[in-house]
DNA sequence: CTGTCATTCAATAATTACGTTGAATGAAAT
DNA sequence: ATTTCATTCAACGTAATTATTGAATGACAG
C-alpha cells in the first residue's frame, strides 16, 4: 500500500506550519511582521525578550516557511513569507474568538466598559474620513508609525496621549487603531479618551488587515 | 502598566488553537470530522491508531475548542465545533502549499505523471455534470460515502476500482474526488484510470470544501 | 587590523507533549 | 446482575520544546 507514506508526510508538513504558529511569542512576532519588515533587535525590543531568544523563534518560523530573511548590512531583515501567513494567523484568531469565550472575557475583564465598544468598520471609516467627520489616531509607538500607517492618521502613541490630548477636537469623533483587532493599545486609548468625554471608537482591525485589504498606505520617510 | 498581562493571555489563547492543530494525527482527525460527525472508534479505524490514543487527541482538540462531543448511546459523537475550524485548517494548508515546495514534491514523487494532473474546479464540474458530460466518482471508502457525498456521484472505493472498472464508460471523462485537495485516494485513482486509457481528472477540492461552499449534499440512509 | 555591533550558534536545564499500557467508567443488552 | 462494548483515565518512559547563558560569526567603521 503506497498510500500511507505520502499521506503521513503531507500531514506532517501541514502540522509543521501549525506548530510554528503554536507559540505566543511567535504569534506576536508575526503580528509585528505583518506591519512590515523588521530587524531582530527591533522585534526583541518590542516583545521585551532577549535577542537570542527572538532570533531562535524567527529561525523557527523561517524553517516552517512562514517568514523570510535577508541580510541588510549589519542587520537581518525579517518579513512574512507570503500573504497566506497573515490569513492563517487571522483564521486561527477567528477560531479562538468564536470558540473561546475566554478571549472575550480577558479583554472585558481588563476594559470593563459597559457602554459601546463596538468597532468601526474599514468601510465606515473611509466614508467618514472622506466627509471630514472624524479624527483618526494611530496609537502605536512612533517608530512603527513612520514605517507605515493609514493615510490621514495622526500618530499619538499611547504613552503620549495624556499630554497631547489638547490636539484632539472634542467636537469630532475620534477613531483609534493599532496593530490588530485584539491589540490592547487601542482599547486603552478608547478607555482613556472616553473618560475625558470624547466620542471615540476603535477601528475593527489594525494596520496589517488594512494593508492586506489592498487599501492605500502612507509612510514618513 | 496593565498592558502586558492581557496581551500575553490573548496570544496564549491564540497559540493554544494553533498548538492543537500542530500535530499530524490531529489534522487528519479534523479532515475526517470535516466530512461529518464521527465516533472515536471509526476515527481510530480510519487512522489506524489505538483507540485510547485517538481519544486523547480528540480531548486535546476539544480543550482547544476545535471540536465538540456529545454522547449518543454507547458512542461519543465528535464533530467540528464550527466552520471556522475548517477555515483555519484550510489556511494552514494554503501556507504549506505556497511555502513548502516540499508538499508538491511529496505528491509528485509518488505520482510521477508528467501529463496533466490539473484539477477540475467545482464550477466546471457542476457545468459539465449538468450537461451530462462526465462520470463523477467518489473514491472514498463506502462507509464515508453513505454518510454524505456529492449528488450524482458513484461510489467506487479505491480498493474496488480495478474490478469495477467495467462500470465506467471509456467515452466519458471521469472526475474523481475524495477527502480534500491533498487526499491521496483521488491521486491514485487518477493514476490508475489514466493507465487504462481513461480521460480522468481530480476535483480540485474534496467533500469538506464542497460542503463548506454550501453546495447540495446527498446521503444514502 | 581592530573594535564594535547585530545576529547566530552551542550547551544546559526545566517543562511540556507523545504514544503505550492496563485499569476504570458508563451505557446498553442478555 | 452480569456481561459487553465504547470511551476515558492514570501512569509511565521517551522525545521535543523552551528560555537562558556565553561564546562564535559576519559585516561595517575607524
Amino acid at each position: 500500500m503506497s498510500i500511507q507514506k505520502p499521506k503521513q508526510a503531507l500531514y506532517e508538513q501541514f502540522a509543521a506550519v501549525a506548530k510554528a504558529l503554536g507559540n505566543p511569542q511567535r504569534l506576536e512576532l508575526i503580528e509585528h511582521l505583518a506591519q512590515g519588515p523588521r530587524s531582530v533587535e527591533i522585534l526583541a525590543r518590542k516583545l521585551g525578550l532577549p535577542i537570542a531568544n527572538v532570533s531562535q523563534h524567527l529561525q523557527n518560523l523561517r524553517r516552517a516557511g512562514l517568514v523570510a530573511a535577508e541580510r541588510d548590512g549589519k542587520f537581518v531583515r525579517y518579513r512574512l513569507a507570503d500573504e497566506s501567513v497573515l490569513s492563517a494567523f487571522t483564521a486561527i484568531r477567528a477560531v479562538a474568538e468564536q470558540q473561546l469565550a475566554e478571549v472575550e472575557r480577558i479583554v472585558r475583564g481588563y476594559f470593563d466598559e459597559r457602554d459601546s465598544m463596538e468597532p468601526v468598520s474599514r468601510e465606515e471609516l473611509i466614508d467618514r474620513m472622506r466627509d471630514g467627520l472624524v479624527t483618526l489616531i494611530d496609537v502605536r509607538p512612533a517608530d512603527e508609525f513612520v514605517l507605515g500607517h493609514v493615510p490621514g492618521a495622526v500618530n499619538v502613541p499611547l504613552g503620549e496621549l495624556e499630554e497631547r490630548i489638547g490636539e484632539l477636537d472634542p467636537a469630532r469623533e475620534v477613531v483609534a487603531y493599532c496593530r490588530g483587532p485584539w491589540c490592547i493599545l487601542s482599547f486603552e486609548a478608547v478607555a482613556a479618551l472616553r473618560g475625558r468625554g470624547y466620542r471615540v471608537r476603535r477601528l475593527e482591525d489594525g494596520l496589517p488587515e488594512w494593508k492586506a485589504a489592498g487599501l492605500p498606505m502612507e509612510s514618513s520617510t
